[in-house]
DNA sequence: CCCTGATTCGC
DNA sequence: GCGAATCAGG
């Protein structure tokens, strides 16, 4: 799969919103998370370094270093390229099928954007708790990560496997408790 | 372990 | 330019 102009676009857009690479690769397909990453550096929008001193990380090379005459690597200059208009179609249909969906809860907001899932970046340990109504655009998965062989992330465990007696009191509490 | 982004460098 | 391998951190 290569970048096409569609797929970069997509890229900078989702990049923007703040998905993981992992997942815009999900989205994309074909590519990996390195393969996203790599490109957004390229693109020059990376923009999203910690605090870490990264910039100069002794590094152990990969194979025996050749070493002859080697010139050191600049920095890519990262030269804003010129897009056509792109009609980029953002309608992503939520999925028909919809088993039995728990209650949703007003745990929704406390659920970071970041972290959100659509049904295409969910995986195995990702809670795949619902959120919102799957007939309207606000919908979403819990997306926090979740424990082996559970489909739900711990927070949503609880409320999954217990009564709904406790569910109750547990609210209760969680108010006051703030 | 799970995940995240950053960086290097063979291709 | 691309992306796997690697690194560093949460």
């Amino acid at each position: 799969m290569s970048w096409t102009n569609e797929r970069v676009e997509l890229l900078k857009k989702l990049w923007g919103d703040g998905l993981s690479a992992s997942q815009i690769a999900g989205e994309l397909g074909g590519v990996t998370r390195n393969a996203v990453i790599g490109k957004v550096h390229r693109l020059g929008l990376s923009g999203r370094a910690k605090s870490t001193s990264s910039s100069a990380k002794p590094r152990r090379p990969r194979t025996a270093a050749p070493a002859t005459g080697a010139a050191p690597k600049k920095p890519t200059t990262s030269h804003p390229q010129s897009i056509g208009a792109t009609a980029l179609k953002a309608d992503i249909s939520p999925a028909p099928v919809v088993a039995a969906k728990p209650r949703v809860e007003p745990i929704a907001e406390l659920v970071p954007i970041s972290q959100r899932a659509t049904i295409l970046t969910l995986t195995e340990r990702t809670c795949k708790w619902p959120i919102g109504d799957p007939a309207t655009d606000d919908f979403y998965f819990c997306g926090r990560q979740s424990d082996a062989g559970v489909p739900y992330c711990a927070h949503h465990c609880k409320i999954a496997y217990q009564p709904v007696a406790d569910r109750r009191r547990d609210r209760k509490t969680m108010a006051q408790a703030g």
